[in-house]
DNA sequence: ACTCCACAGGAAAATTGGGGTA
DNA sequence: TACCCCAATTTTCCTGTGGAGT
């Protein structure tokens, strides 16, 4: 008998892709959206017709189509005037430098193609990407996503020299499109970048429930035959995604995996209890993916976090973090970094919402941050556990934390 | 009121490592 | 081969600081 056999291959029939329910899926229509892509078609009429337009500044936070519909209008634009068009899209999240934006703009365009990824001083890249630009006589569109990135990480530099290269080079046609969820980034850039940057702006607000439940229908119902999903569970789907400051991701990653956990179950009708399901499933996800791409030794960080707040509840401090780290490495054998470095790494696992902090002042006892978990310790000892190079961590208990004290 | 702890966190130097040219 | 370019990461060095103890 085959152990297989209890399965059904497929006991929902889909009509179509599933994958319609993805991030990566490019839709061609955009309820709720009439109004970014009106003003976005708007501010890039210019290069239709070869004149020098003005920057563009996308807001929104996650979720709320910005990318999407950048891409969509920019491909649109690419469809129009194909071969005199380049189009550049750049997560900065992904790189920040000057010199990595430089290049990767440059593969896009006929004649720099063959640019090394290092070695070559940024202005013989510069130089080249200008002359290239020119020779080819396009248009040029460079999608800065979360472009506010390249203030944080260097001060702006990479978008001074982006910005440059398209404004002071008269063969070099084209305008930067920067995506951002941070409203307060135009002040935060400085005198000479801001002069550059127009104020053009589009404005992608959250998605309530009912516009969510407009994006997730078409694609359920293109996918799901009417009897085999309850309205109910769409419902639940949008309201989730639209307390999660409207977002339309997390809805139809959660309508995804609802199809996907009734499949499994073999259920013939998706119901709420799936979206449930579906939300611990993608919160668990998520976090083993946040704590499986973290540095090995922001891992041993946070694992001395966890095992430090075990034994002193309300007083974690750094510095008492850092003494479990450095036992730990010696139980690894690896050389332990500062503590300064420590220190940064406990910022970063903040940011990340894995631990939380609170500067306090102990008086005599000196000023450090008091660090505590978010209560899901269990899951992420686990996730770090899976890490090969980490597992020896599991053989530290309570009893031989305690000896780390004398 | 004054000290001084135990750090926070900025700035800059140093190290490592990708790759280039001559 | 020796030496330059740039990015990323980490170390070194540093100044700043809230409040318990005195």
């Amino acid at each position: 008998m085959n152990p297989f056999d209890k399965y059904s291959i497929q006991t929902i029939p889909l009509k179509g892709d599933i994958s319609i329910l993805t991030a990566s899926h490019e839709p061609d229509s955009f309820p709720h959206r009439e109004e970014q892509i009106e003003k976005m078609v708007n501010s890039m009429r210019g290069i239709v017709m070869g004149m020098k337009t003005n920057h563009l500044l996308v807001y929104g936070k996650t979720g709320t189509g910005k990318t999407s519909v950048t891409k969509y209008v920019t491909s649109k634009l690419h469809e129009k005037l194909g071969e005199r068009l380049i189009i550049s899209y750049i997560n900065c999240q992904a790189y920040d430098s000057p010199y990595s934006i430089m290049v990767n703009i440059a593969k896009n365009v006929p004649g720099a193609e063959n640019i090394p990824v290092s070695g070559w001083p940024l202005d013989r890249i510069y130089d080249e990407l200008v002359s290239s630009m020119t020779k080819a006589g396009t248009s040029l569109i460079v999608i800065l996503d979360e472009i506010d990135k390249l203030v944080e990480k260097n001060g702006g530099d990479s978008l001074y020299v982006i910005l440059k290269l398209i404004d002071e080079n008269p063969g070099v046609l084209g305008i930067v499109v920067g995506i951002t969820n941070d409203t307060s980034f135009y002040e935060k850039l400085d005198s000479r970048v801001k002069s550059r940057l127009s104020r053009d702006s589009v404005i992608f607000h959250p998605y309530n429930a009912d516009q969510l439940k407009d994006i997730l229908l078409p694609r359920v119902s293109s996918i799901l035959k009417p009897e085999q999903y309850e309205e109910a569970a769409i419902n639940l789907c949008a309201a989730l995604g639209a307390q999660e400051h409207g977002d339309a991701r997390k809805a139809i990653d959660l309508m995804r995996i609802s199809i996907e956990l009734a499949m499994l179950d073999s259920s013939d009708i998706v119901i709420r209890d799936y979206v449930y399901r579906a939300r611990e499933k993608l919160d668990s996800d998520i976090l083993r993916d946040t704590v499986k791409t973290l540095p090995t030794h922001a891992k041993i960080v946070l694992y001395s976090v966890i095992l430090s707040i075990q034994v002193h509840p309300n007083s974690a401090t750094t510095g008492e973090v850092g003494l479990f780290y450095n036992k730990m490495c010696n139980l690894l054998g690896y050389t332990p970094l500062t503590s300064r470095r420590i220190s940064d790494y406990i910022n970063d696992l903040e940011d990340y919402g894995m631990i939380g902090t609170m500067l306090k002042s102990l008086g005599r006892y000196g000023r450090t941050r008091i660090i505590r978990t978010s209560g899901r310790e269990d899951d992420i000892k686990r996730f770090i556990l899976e890490d090969s190079d980490l597992e020896k961590l599991r053989d530290v208990n309570l009893s031989t934390q305690l000896k780390f004290e004398q």
